[in-house]
RNA sequence: GGCCAGGUAGCUCAGUUGGUAGAGCAGCGGAUUGAAAAUCCGCGUGUCGGUGGUUCGAUUCCGCCCCUGGCCA
């Protein structure tokens, strides 16, 4: 068996579940690289406020997906399950175990059940379409789009800018309704690589935690990184960057548009929100496996799990040279 | 101590010419196909400070008490 390909492991949960440190933990058993499943953790000069992985936990075991982008860039789900798939292959050619970690939940549906072949975002084509939708609603713009692709209107709420204009951009773009275009939607990992979510037991405890954590980024000059990004002149509020959760509040308050105090405050309760929508998207997903981080043991019991889930594969060197232990041991 | 203004949802407040009350935020539930830490949808969670009185009925009117803020002593 020695030199198997090593299994696709993720290990996902809300903002603040600690999935980082079991990841690291897990790194000192397994030759791990990980991959990140962040959204906001691509962007370069944005460390504190997405709880980056410090420079040390880098150098210890390889991470990915990491300060790939500048603030003023964008990525996206389709851009992610490719990126993601090309590493997992390079990885396992390594003789390396992949771990993805991370909650941007839709990067996770994307790579797992596939994304569509669409266009990518056109910057043209949507500033035109809200200009249309300032001088006529969306609501117009849905109604518009209900004659284009009557399918896809109906799943999409009239106010919901964002995906009238996704839906609109798309028809456009390619002529064909965007809801056909989405029923062939081929899995980038072909694998049904086991999943892990980290799930507090107690909503309260989790939302003590993250507002002990965002007081705790406050500490370690989440302000002066937001202020820095404020000063450059070329980003603004509506750059994808900006609107990550703690940025956008932190970023008012740099435009004078609230107190610190309110900015905080809003940006620990939009953290919450955020823990709160990645839960819900937990619930409906099936053959996870929720782990509460917090019961005693948890951390050893995943890792037998993990484990198992390794068995049959022969590591051919640790990531620093060392010769893993096999599971049994 | 006196005068004034307040005490209504977790918070900030609106309101009821007397028929047990509603906004924003927070919270809870849901959706989610290239912006997803985004975007959107649904849900009011309440000894109306306490206590007596008037009344068929008081959160609303009256008395007393308690609390908070301001002004005067």
């Amino acid at each position: 068996m020695t030199g198997a390909t090593a299994p696709v492991l993720i290990l996902t949960g809300p903002t603040g579940s600690g999935k980082s440190d079991w990841a690291m933990r897990l790194g000192e058993r397994w030759p791990i690289e990980i991959i990140s499943v962040d959204s906001a953790q691509v962007y370069r000069g944005m460390d504190i406020g997405t709880a980056k992985p410090t420079p040390e936990a880098r150098a210890a075991i390889p991470h990915h997906l990491l300060d790939i982008l500048d603030p003023a860039q964008s990525y996206s789900a389709g851009e992610f399950a490719q990126d993601a798939a090309a590493l997992i292959g390079q990885i396992q050619a390594r003789g390396h175990v992949p771990l993805l970690v991370g909650g941007t939940m839709l990067y996770l549906r994307a790579l797992r059940r596939g994304m569509a072949q669409l266009p990518r975002a056109s910057l043209a084509l949507r500033e035109s379409i809200s200009a249309a939708a300032a001088a006529r609603g969306w609501p117009a713009l849905h109604a518009e789009l209900a004659g284009l692709d009557p399918t896809a209107a109906r799943r999409i709420h009239p106010h919901d800018a964002q995906r009238i204009q996704r839906a609109l951009e798309v028809c456009r773009l390619t002529g064909r309704k965007l809801s056909e275009l989405q029923q062939d939607s081929p899995a980038a990992l072909q694998s049904t690589a086991p999943i892990w979510a980290l799930v507090p037991a107690s909503r309260g405890m989790l939302h003590e935690r993250l507002a002990t954590r965002f007081n705790r980024m406050m500490a370690q000059g989440f302000l002066e990184e937001v202020r820095r990004l404020h000063r450059r002149g070329d980003l603004n509020a509506d750059h994808a960057s900006m609107r990550a959760v703690g940025y956008r509040q932190l970023w008012e308050h740099c435009s004078g548009q609230s107190t610190l105090a309110e900015a905080v405050e809003r940006g620990v309760a939009a953290t919450r929100q955020l823990a709160k929508r990645q839960l819900t998207w937990l619930r409906g997903e099936s053959s996870i496996r929720i782990v509460d981080p917090q019961a005693p043991g948890a951390f050893e019991s995943w890792s037998l799990e993990v484990g198992v889930a390794l068995r049959g594969f022969v590591p051919l060197s640790g990531p620093r040279g060392r010769i893993c232990p096999s599971p049994n041991n």
